[in-house]
DNA sequence: CGCCGGATTGATCAGTTTCAAGGCATGTGG
DNA sequence: CCACATGCCTTGAAACTGATCAATCCGGCG
């Protein structure tokens, strides 16, 4: 199990032909791969530079059993993960490539305390494969977006959001 | 917290508009709704006529107060569905029609013992929200691997799997 | 026998991908 | 200090997969 202190970290899955499916970017704070079987069912990349720390397994489930409150605490992070996953799934499955766009703006928004404004970590590629599209069509979103004054970029990583109230209505 | 004891349930997230995606099928044995949170974060219907045994959560939380074990299975369990989630989120990412058929057609398979032999409890509209398609190219999709020789149909929902290799292959 | 809901099939359409070219910022070496 | 290479991003045009619209089929049931 680990937690990010400073960076970011992106957990994936990638298929034989290179295909590749990002489950979620990690921020400073959060923690992952909580998974308690045996294998890791994803796996981690730094998405920039990043400090990582690192509970060992036999910690965890030692602290599991003494205390309640641990395991408990563990249960409640693997279930908070499980309902993201599930809110993807429907990103995934059926929103277009504008509506994953703004879900995925105020979901980095709300990880910067909702302050319409913060840096992105990552590329387009890996945005693309988060969102279940191509790099360019992430790109071609973020133009859309623009003119249609929801945001402003300073440079490519640099998001102004001019629009939270659009953005959210897109993405719900 | 609910196990199936007969029939099947789907549990699934609606938008506004109708767009739906099912976040998966539980057939008979297997729980569902461990969310822990004060909501669930998806709804849940029967398929078909079910029997279902219910849980409150006040019992739960108690086993697990006094039972490390139950604890224990709690949280496994839970990170099991997580694990079912993000293999999801790979599909509906990043898989074209036709492989996430044959990967369905496995899973059903799977759940049923791989005997290559089963009865679909729900209809093509059900599979399509599963599998973030329309009805229409899950029919055609049907009709493809029949032409491929890859399953047999007997009607719209009995399935008998021909080539279990090939669609292993096509799905993973 | 005829109705009805679900399933299949066909034709066309649209959103996203693919392929391709060009831009911009950064860094390196002459 | 400038020329040029490199990586990432943007933009454009064409192609394709899956969606939409529409007709027909099939099986169960009154």
């Amino acid at each position: 199990i680990y937690k990010v202190i400073s960076g970011a970290v992106r957990t994936s899955k990638i298929m034989r032909d290179g295909r590749r499916q990002i489950g979620r970017f990690y921020l400073p704070g959060e923690f992952f791969g909580l998974e308690l079987g045996k294998q890791h069912n994803l796996s981690a990349e730094a998405v920039a530079d990043s400090k990582i720390f690192l509970f060992k397994r036999r910690q965890i489930e030692a602290m599991a059993q003494r205390n309640m409150e641990a395991a408990r605490e563990m249960w409640l992070m693997t279930a908070d993960h499980l309902r993201h996953a599930e809110d993807h799934l429907l990103l995934l499955g059926r929103k277009t490539a504008l509506e994953r766009l703004a879900a995925f703006l105020i979901e980095m928004d709300m990880s910067h305390g909702n302050c319409g404004l913060f840096e992105l970590p990552m590329s387009r590629r890996d945005i693309a494969d988060y969102l279940g599209l191509t790099l360019e069509t992430v790109s071609r979103g973020f133009s859309e977006l623009q003119k249609k004054q929801a945001l402003e970029l300073d440079g490519a990583r640099h998001v102004v959001l001019r629009n939270r109230a659009f953005l959210g209505a897109m993405g719900a």
